[in-house]
DNA sequence: TCATTTTCCAAACAACTGTTTGAAACATAC
DNA sequence: GTATGTTTCAAACAGTTGTTTGGAAAATGA
């Protein structure tokens, strides 16, 4: 048990962590190869640059999370356009979540800085990559939401999906600080999980709208 | 007309363009002082440091804005509980961002992409800067919140408020490349004002939830 | 006009960045 | 054992970063 993981491994961990505390250009290769307890030229030598770190980084957390992803949109896929509506299709994007939580500590935190993080990059090359690789599973969650309410437009369905979006990442990806101001300001404690439950109504009602 | 604005006046416009499109880890000093036609020192002579600068160009937007927010707030205060809805509370936060964005050419784009950014800063010496200088509107906003919903718990205010901010920040911020998506895949152009318009039902709904 | 303060500017500074190198250490197979 | 391929490591590389400096230029006030 713990046995020494290997040294990709351990490059992958530390950098994630770093990369969503304080970014990609703000976390050097030494503070990553200095946690991360390796030597500075190793990730120049698995990885073979810093960019292509990142997209590693990407690449683990986005293959987890697509595949599981994936699974929910194809049941949702054989139901009738009746049976679809706003809450399950959130729970298909938040069933992943909560699953890679339970597995790794604070996954979700992690994880959706790293997307905001990737949505900021204006210049656009991160986002791109992103887009291009996992963006076919997006393309199927919109066909649901559009089977489930076919009175909304494309328009809509388009920018809503973006308003729900937003509200995700944002609160999740702050949701470690935010949980410490609400339990110090309303003295009580908040799990992520009751976070996400709390969200349901308001993007469902929202979707709906 | 077009009169040579001073080094100072220059450096910012230069330094929250180049922010909000690359943020500020990725914009050197160089970039900024290259664009705005002025040497290299006079950044450090006329505002100390880069993270001042920073700062600065915070501080430029937000007078603005929460002067502008100040006002609308104070009529509705001055309402009975029973006038007060999502509404209202909305447009007296977009209010303020169309009339910036009428005064100076996407204003509203660039004023969310800093916000995000202040926001993804973890480390918090601007996020810290910005909510200790400007919370008290913030706070304002709340107990409107409050007192036209006295029906939802503190918790439930202080949560969907972080939603409706993480919609309108993560989609106004992304309003550019969005807005280019979309004219893409829809074959129809859209106007700033239009995406928010969109917006309103959403997040109201939401807020009533 | 002269004296004083403010502003500008080219050059240099030390610190840090990602990446490369070549040899050492290790592992694997024969 | 030797030979072969893989991985680690300290050191150095060239480039960029924010900041400082000291003198020139401009502006200000008497």
């Amino acid at each position: 048990m713990t046995k020494t993981e290997s040294t990709q491994h351990r490059i992958l961990d530390a950098a994630e962590q770093l990369f969503a505390e304080r970014g990609f250009a703000e976390t050097s290769l030494r503070t990553i190869t200095t946690r991360a307890k390796v030597n500075l030229a190793s990730v120049n030598y698995h990885f073979g640059s810093k960019k292509s770190l990142i997209q590693a980084v990407f690449d683990r957390f986005l293959q987890d999370f697509t595949g599981e992803l994936s699974v929910e949109l194809l049941t949702l896929e054989q139901m009738k356009a009746e049976q679809i509506d706003a809450e399950k299709l959130l729970y298909a994007l938040i069933n992943p979540l909560l699953a890679m939580d339970k597995k790794r500590k604070n996954a979700i935190s992690i994880f959706m800085r790293l997307l905001g993080r990737a949505y900021a990059e204006t210049q656009g090359h991160l986002r791109r990559y992103v887009t291009e690789k996992y963006g076919h599973v997006l393309v199927r969650f919109t066909h649901l939401f559009q089977k489930g309410y076919p009175e909304l437009t494309n328009d809509q369905i388009f920018w809503r999906l973006h308003y729900m979006l937003g509200s995700l990442i944002f609160t999740l990806a702050g949701s470690d600080a935010l949980r410490q101001i609400s339990e110090a300001d309303f003295n009580r404690s908040l799990l992520v999980e009751d976070v996400i439950k709390e969200m349901i109504p308001f993007l469902a009602a929202g979707m709906k709208a």
